[in-house]
DNA sequence: CTGTTAGCGCATTCAC
DNA sequence: GTGAATGCGCTAACAG
């Protein structure tokens, strides 16, 4: 059977309380009883009751992480982060996939505030209003809160971001600087604050350039490689640019995939750079030029930041942003115009 | 303030017994009083307290998943499936990331029993002895206990696979059908079941077809992609096969794109299949044949087990066995000897 | 320094 | 059918 804080007690010749003292650290206990109730506690395999304790205000050492799409490789690498760091921290993780539907979000939310867990990761945005106002409960009732690559100051919470920004910026650059002008934006669903900024950052290059944007080129429809396949094949249906700029490396492959089927080389007839830099872009054919994200960094830091609001070391709020880069492969090149590839393009 | 069951009962002008009773279905009460509950309950939008039901024997209504690495697509797409089920069903999951590190592999066991969780469901092997003494103890509880992909009867517990040995031996009978005599293996760290089984149908196959197996080409360090490249250079400076068998895909692309680097072509001078068939398979240059996993369902299946399991619905423990099948996309050709080849194998 | 006691929110005998 | 009382394991005053 399982052992209570009153076997212990027993054992040691002492009382529940200086049995619970010691293992809080809280009051003073002689060196002698103390070394004695861990002794026995050693022996019977004690382990304290989590209910038990929460019940009466402590903390549960769990913290929920909301996710949109935990299969992403982005997303999956930020979890085995977050994971890893929580775990030496102490804490475990309830996973929340929330497939960015807004209903999961709200019921997660509620899940989460019910299962008293001890703060929340945000790794996704909040749009909907009702998941807005189950946010708020949870914020009334004190849980401490960071948000992870979106950065949106919904409430006062702890930030960890990258320049996105710059990031866009970078991107939009490097595809200047390889003479392209033609650059189409491939975005997700244009909720997030990652996209807009990258979005921002991709226009402040073309205006430094010179170069007008076009607007039948900047597409977008979700997050996901089917999406970014249709997306792209809409596109190119229409209009065919030289470059691409997507704004995660799910979408830079599927624009790459889809840009195969229809007879376009990459980066020959079409460059494409993707951002985020997960495992994908090592597999990809071509290799994807892409933006690189710390995604190992970032999953530290926001558990690391989210440690210290929950052991209450934290007076005020912080925002942490780390520093994106360029990581050029084989998918991006410099602009060709030949006849053969008006030809093709006549064709299309 | 959080609503407790007595609020319910204050403004309901009921007993907390009765409002128990409601919410859990249990003895009989007359229609009228548990409407008006029942309508007082959403007007508080009450949420009972977890904790404090999990200490009074109750269910906690979250699982624990035990995965070697949630970053790799193979999990991250069956973690996904969980969550997804899991949800539908009523169950938060706790994420567990072991690295295959057996220390934390025993450190989760004791994690999650302390949490109470309702069951847990294992993606990855149980090696060392002390994990598992601590799983004992978890069988002993009475937890419910399925496992996936890994079929190791060390406790009865429910088991979702998909039959190893046949995707084994579709792997190696496709290249044999290619004309392949040299075929290499790269495994992973050679301890779990699906590895075993999956070289056992590999080795019927060959055996079927009267070629012998050269055991320096069998060879396998770990899982990882990293590991993959070490493990594949390494043969490559020894012996170069004309076809390469590795267990999962990670490893596959690890195979192609050390090949890459030795001026191997895939599946010209190489061929390479896969195991998982993830969303790599598809993105790797070139699209890599592979035998596919029905990962979605199998993920859908063990919770179902699990919950089954849980709710008590199960006399006894089953096993499900699902069927690979071979996906055929690039990076397999037939055999194909002249002396341009030839010739490269000589400089190596 | 250490023991006693009163809840935390809920499920569950017993009585009525 | 329904209510009162007890305990789950632990923390936090409150007394020594």
């Amino acid at each position: 059977m399982k052992k209570t804080i009153y076997d212990v007690a027993e054992a040691a010749g002492v009382s529940i309380s200086t049995v619970s003292r010691v293992i809080n650290h809280t009051g003073r206990i002689s060196k002698s009883t103390r070394q004695k109730v861990l002794e026995v506690m050693k022996e019977l395999d004690y382990q304290p009751n989590v209910h038990a304790s929460a019940l009466t205000g402590k903390r549960t050492n769990i913290i929920g992480l909301l996710t949109p799409d935990i299969a992403n490789p982005f997303f999956g690498e930020l979890a085995k982060s977050v994971e890893e760091r929580a775990d030496e921290l102490g804490f475990s993780i309830i996973m929340c996939s929330t497939d960015r539907n807004p209903e999961k979000e709200t019921k997660y939310f509620s899940v989460l505030r019910q299962k008293n867990v001890d703060g929340i990761i945000f790794a996704t945005g909040i749009e909907n209003k009702e998941s807005f106002a189950a946010l708020e409960d949870i914020v009334e009732k004190g849980i401490p809160l960071v948000m992870i690559s979106q950065d949106r100051a919904l409430f006062p919470m702890d930030v960890v971001v990258i320049d996105d920004v710059m990031g866009g910026y970078l991107a939009a650059k490097h595809l200047i600087s390889l003479g392209h002008q033609k650059i189409a934006c491939l975005i997700g669903d244009g909720s997030t604050t990652g996209e807009k900024d990258r979005l921002k950052g991709f226009k402040k290059a073309m205006d430094e350039a010179g170069i007008e944007i076009d607007e039948s080129l900047m597409a977008g429809t979700g997050f996901s490689l089917q999406n970014g396949k249709e997306a792209a094949a809409a596109m190119f249906a229409q209009k065919v640019p030289t470059a691409v700029f997507a704004v995660n490396d799910v979408l830079a492959c599927a624009v790459i995939q889809t840009a195969r089927e229809w007879g376009l080389k990459v980066p020959g007839d079409l460059s494409v750079i993707g951002f985020d830099n997960t495992i994908l872009a090592e597999m990809i054919d071509p290799p994807l030029t892409t933006v690189s994200q710390p995604i190992e960094e970032m999953g530290r830091r926001v558990v690391e930041l989210l440690a210290e609001d929950i052991h209450g070391k934290k007076k005020s709020k912080s925002k942490m942003i780390l520093t994106p880069e360029l990581v050029i492969r084989q998918s991006t090149a410099p602009l060709r115009i030949d006849e053969k590839i008006s030809e093709k393009r006549q064709q299309l």
